[in-house]
RNA sequence: CGACACCAGAUUGU
DNA sequence: ACAATCTGGTGTCG
């Protein structure tokens, strides 16, 4: 299924096939849309206006819901570029862990969850085009994206100790978060992956202390990472960090700092969602993160 | 490392060094000397003479043997090159796969491939050659050089089925042998690679139920195709044909078949190798196969 | 066994 | 510069 984010057209929304996007923006001068794998991709580029996401706010960030309700946001704005069209491939998913003790757990989650979504036929109906941002009686919720990547150079021979790794955090073109790093300890591509996750919740935190209303999307291509933070960790935790194979779990020390820094930011309400993204698959944020890590392997 | 082959100069032979070359061809009227990146090369070179590969011989390999044993006994002899250049180590490989359960294996792979090739030095001059040939005691050993190529048009749409392969087997001008093939099933470059190979094994198999002592070497630029015949085919014929990912082996309909004829060859005493040239080189065998080739995808 | 990444090599094309 | 066809291997977990 493909989603189809329309950001300045005759009527502005998330669509999920072509021709109903097409409608909205044939003739529509200047228009703004792009096609996305996921929903979630698809909203973030609905935040993302057409600067990066620092400082303007203007835009509203969209709650999320589960499987039929209904939502999002316009808020377009500006400025130049347009054309895209659809291209892409594939599915991903997303789900949340718990993480936090005091969700109940048996299904938590509750939050976008979409991924699941399309199940067969027709599952969500075609757009839903604008509808007002409502919900939050209070005022600027601000959504920040953050792509993360790691990266390892000369993999092959991590057994030999010949590779590198590094890792890459991106927020938008020119935004001066950007950042790429060579990872310490093991040099390896998970080790990369879950720097990149440490050095946006690390950002988040710091930012946390002087502005607040902020939901974080961190997008990451490495399942291995997500479920670490927000699934297994949970049982480690409880079981003294041991694989279910009884040896001890990898890169603990990362994992918990990021898990330490989740719970930071939930307890001052700030939320913060870690987003699996498609590797390789022409999305924006995933592709530069991808070059920050790769540039990493070389500091 | 790069091979040069005098074919006609004061001293025909194949040298390793651009002097020693130089000081057999300077002032030599009518001189014919060529540089290659293998010996393989320079060898089909001396051997293709100024007209083709078909019925004149003469041409000895150098049997050599590898690291540390013995070594050298350059038993040359005959014919019109005569001679010899020293030459030390070697690139390219040309490794062997085992394939034939007679060989002994010990030596596989070799990682030299070129590339890396101009490694360190010494280790082992490569050899293969002959072998049995030697060993007969008949008269006239024959060489011939078969060129396979695989082309692919609009590969970039081969998942939308919009992709046409073909293959190219080249012998030498105007030989009656020479064939342009259309690729049936998948149309991918990599099996437009194979069938070139596998015609050339074909053809051979007819013709050694008419001659005998007959040395064939089938040069192609696809790493792919050889290492699938005579390296990887050996673990897929022990695993049930699943790739080191766990899922099938492509394209082995062909690989199987091109591995039974390499037998049946062996099986009569018939030496057939896979040598690995580099495409787009400048190489006249590999050029004219690639025009065959091509021509393939529209047929 | 499954999943997601990260690399390495070769080729074919636009 | 891009993409597609192919292989081998490691990083990690359930």
């Amino acid at each position: 299924m493909k989603y189809y984010a329309v950001r300045n057209g005759h009527k502005s929304g998330v669509y999920n096939n072509w021709s109903d996007c097409e409608s909205q923006v044939k003739g529509y001068s200047g228009n703004q849309y792009k096609s996305f794998n996921s929903r979630a991709e698809a909203n973030a580029y609905m935040n993302s206006g057409s600067n990066s996401n620092s400082s303007r706010s203007s835009y509203r960030s969209s709650s999320s819901s589960s499987g039929s309700g209904s939502r999002s946001r316009s808020s377009y704005s500006n400025s130049s570029s347009s054309s895209r069209a659809p291209y892409s491939n594939s599915p991903s998913r997303s789900s949340y862990g718990s993480l936090n003790a005091s969700s109940s757990s048996s299904y938590g989650s509750s939050r976008s969850s979409y991924g699941s979504s399309y199940s067969s036929s027709s599952s969500y109906s075609s757009s839903y085009s604008s509808s007002s941002s409502s919900s939050s009686s209070s005022s600027s919720s601000r959504t920040v994206n953050i792509y993360t990547d790691g990266a390892s150079k000369n993999n092959q021979g991590a057994k030999q100790g010949k590779s590198t790794a590094g890792f890459g955090v991106y927020y938008g073109p020119g935004d001066s978060r950007n950042y790429s790093g060579r990872v310490t300890g093991e040099q390896t591509n998970n080790r990369g992956e879950l720097y990149g996750i440490h050095k946006a919740l690390k950002n988040s935190v710091e930012e946390s202390k002087s502005s607040s209303n902020t939901k974080y999307f961190i997008h990451t291509d490495s399942q291995y990472s997500k479920d670490a933070i927000t699934k297994w960790g949970n049982s480690w935790e409880k079981n003294g960090w041991k694989t279910s194979t009884g040896s001890d779990v990898i890169n603990q020390d990362v994992i918990k700092e990021c898990r330490d820094m989740v719970r930071t930011l939930k307890s001052k309400n700030v939320d913060v969602e870690i987003v699996k993204v498609k590797g390789h698959s022409g999305n924006h944020g995933n592709d530069q993160a991808d070059k920050l890590a790769v540039e990493g392997c070389s500091k």
